[in-house]
DNA sequence: TCTCTGATGTTGCATATACAACTATGCACG
DNA sequence: CGTGCATAGTTGTATATGCAACATCAGAGA
């Protein structure tokens, strides 16, 4: 963090303010949030809804759990993402006797998804020159990894 | 991300999830954030406040756009979350003629952050153990370039 | 079969995040 | 001096995030 003008008042907040790899994760993860919610404005789309949808897309019908589990949120938060894809009328629910209700993109979904390809194309391309090669190939492999290991344990 | 049991049917979807920075750096965030939030749950902090404090600690008295600049933040959202530090009289505002309000811990901030900052340790531990070394050093990396590059044209 | 436990999903609450619009202020330039 | 423009900060609105509590349902055992 920028050196301040005066003398070291606090070891333990100096400290932190120093190392913490969390202040660093998220700052940038805010950093480049924005460049892809930039891009996607004019789609009337934020970064998290399209990740939500292409996540559904990829994964064919996933359950909300399965979601949860993949993109590690809470299953309230999903829930409620869910609903305004839903909303929109790029989502619907698979109805199913039980308590699952498998989530499936619809064709208003799909054809959203191309519409907005090109402007994530570009937000990638920002992304990737401010992160750097480095921490986007470490970053994507971190997560490659946790993803490897779910797909282990269930 | 977890490939489905079925064909590829969409081309844009899968590319995007099988490439995105964004869906992969939100991930980690989440999961990163969610073991600082569980170590410092006991003492009623959440990480993004517990960051907040540390950087006013760190910088001295500096003004909700300064902190906005170094945090990547919006000024709307710097507003709300200092409301809520102010609320917790962890932080002050600093009355002079004008319209800028620099903040400033108080004592029961300092005393806040030094009780925190065993459970912020831990985290920090877990945090390296989960990313590994590469992601955890180039991450930090990137985001010192961005706070120098800051620095320089401020 | 019946029960108990664990997984699933929703809702209430609080915080986090940012855009737009607004107000207030400071400054540069005529 | 003005005056206009950029900066600073707040508020309204919408979405994102997660914990706690709740309701439901599925499967494991007795």
């Amino acid at each position: 963090m920028p050196k301040p003008q005066r003398q070291t008042q606090h070891f333990a907040a100096d400290t932190i303010a120093g190392e913490c790899v969390a202040v660093r994760l998220r700052v940038l993860n805010r950093a480049v949030s924005a460049l892809y919610d930039d891009a996607l404005r004019p789609h009337g789309l934020r970064v998290g809804q399209l990740n939500l949808l292409v996540a559904i897309a990829h994964l064919g019908e996933p359950s909300p759990a399965q979601l949860c589990r993949v993109l590690r949120m809470d299953k309230s938060t999903l829930s409620r993402d869910t609903e305004i894809l839903r909303r929109h009328g790029w989502i619907d629910l698979v109805e199913i006797p039980g308590r699952t209700r498998p989530l499936k993109i619809t064709k208003a979904g799909h054809a959203l998804i191309d519409r907005a390809a090109p402007a994530w194309r570009q937000a990638q391309s920002k992304a990737r020159a401010l992160m750097g090669i480095d921490a986007a190939t470490s970053v994507a492999a971190v997560v490659e990894a946790l993803w490897a290991a779910e797909s282990q344990s269930s």
